[in-house]
DNA sequence: GCTTGTTTAATACAATTGTTTAAAACGGTG
DNA sequence: CACCGTTTTAAACAATTGTATTAAACAAGC
């Protein structure tokens, strides 16, 4: 007798999520997500006063199980800060590529990223600029501070742009590759070893070139 | 007297391009495309049948452009692989990041691959793989054969990742970064510049990284 | 000049969209 | 039971879409 009755909006927002996900703002239909949610079609006007509105709604629920989907790890004071970065990178692939029922969400919050809309500077100031500042400080450990500052987020968008990639182009990766070698290369924990080699090699080459040049003559090891 | 009587065929395809570029395939409607072309509405299903036909030809169209409008530049036997990776790199973010009355092709091909339609399958066969073909032999001269092939297509991947991150994140790069910080550090050649560093000395860090496995030990069969 | 095939034009059509409306159903409260 | 504010329902509305239709304009050949 509990459960019979949900709420409304409740059920208007859960239906809502995979839709717009699935479809974008524009071609996700009232009708169809009244339908999924089996309630009236006049239920969005009601309770949100109009698509949008329930849209904006809709991408503040995917924020709040973006983050808590999948956590940062803790860390001590003596964590090595090549250890937080690969946390770092383990869960924001987790985030991007994450499958399953809850994933409705990183498909939408992607859509935002892909086609900025009003809610995307929310995400920027909830979401993203937090989670950027965090691999901030880990680079700021591993550079020390003679690395000047956009140095360094060159490198995290470098990072970040290598987990997009196989979110945003996953399609063009099966068409690419045989779906054989696909699954045999590619799966995430793959993904995940490939990115952090390939980012950590150039980030301590970064690192060395900064020594090098600070020390100039004697070094005789810059890397390339 | 010759050019007031253009081809209604032409006129379609070249006011359609912008278009489905700006607004998508779904979006994109047909009286728009009639109207910046000067015809009338029944032409496009006069000329091409329907709207999707219409749209696969443009794709064809974008494609030609894009190939023409930013050429590998040509090599000679001698030239170094670093100057080809560097001259594959400045190519295809030219290629992307293109900006000027040329660039819906640019939009277009991107928004097939953030969403491949079977349009996509043809850009892969024609303009796709060959492109990273040629990044492939380059890299194997860089890397020699002791490196799997699935390693040289990830490097190849995550290279591909940074150039497409500004094409496709630009919006969200711009909230993330003030606007005077963007124009400082991340116009075309720094953003090229960076790439190639970090690219490169990830490449290197993979070179050393088999040649010293091999070195330590005769036997070829530790790699993992 | 008339005929014939091709191109252009204006309009109509059917389907789908978000939104509104007005009445019915519901749920307490007196 | 009667009343009243809230919620739900079915239907309608206005706008927009791709496409079809039908007739007019045109060009060319005889």
């Amino acid at each position: 007798m509990s459960t019979i009755k949900i709420n409304v909006r409740e059920k208007l927002l859960e239906a809502a999520g995979p839709v717009f996900s699935e479809k974008g703002f524009e071609k996700a239909t009232v009708r169809e997500i009244c339908q999924k949610a089996d309630v009236n079609l006049a239920s969005v006007n009601y309770y949100f006063g109009d698509k949008e509105q329930l849209y904006l709604e809709v991408i503040c629920l995917a924020k709040q199980m973006g983050v808590s989907r999948a956590p940062l790890p803790e860390w001590t004071e003596n964590t090595p800060p090549e250890q937080k970065l690969e946390d770092w990178v383990v869960t924001l692939v987790r985030r991007m590529l994450g499958t399953g029922e809850l994933s409705w969400s990183n498909h939408l919050i992607m859509r935002e990223v892909l086609r900025p809309t009003q809610a995307c500077e929310h995400l920027v100031q909830e979401l993203f600029r937090p989670f950027v500042n965090i691999a901030d400080k880990i680079l700021l450990e591993i550079l020390g501070d003679d690395v000047p500052d956009y140095r360094r987020m060159q490198c995290i968008f470098s990072i970040a742009a290598q987990c997009q990639f196989y979110r945003v182009s996953g399609g063009l990766v099966t068409l690419m590759l045989g779906q054989e070698e696909q699954k045999l290369h590619y799966n995430t924990e793959q993904i995940i070893e490939h990115i952090l080699q390939f980012s950590l090699a150039a980030i301590k080459n970064l690192k060395h070139e900064y020594l090098s040049s600070e020390i100039e003559s004697s070094s005789s090891l810059n890397r390339i």
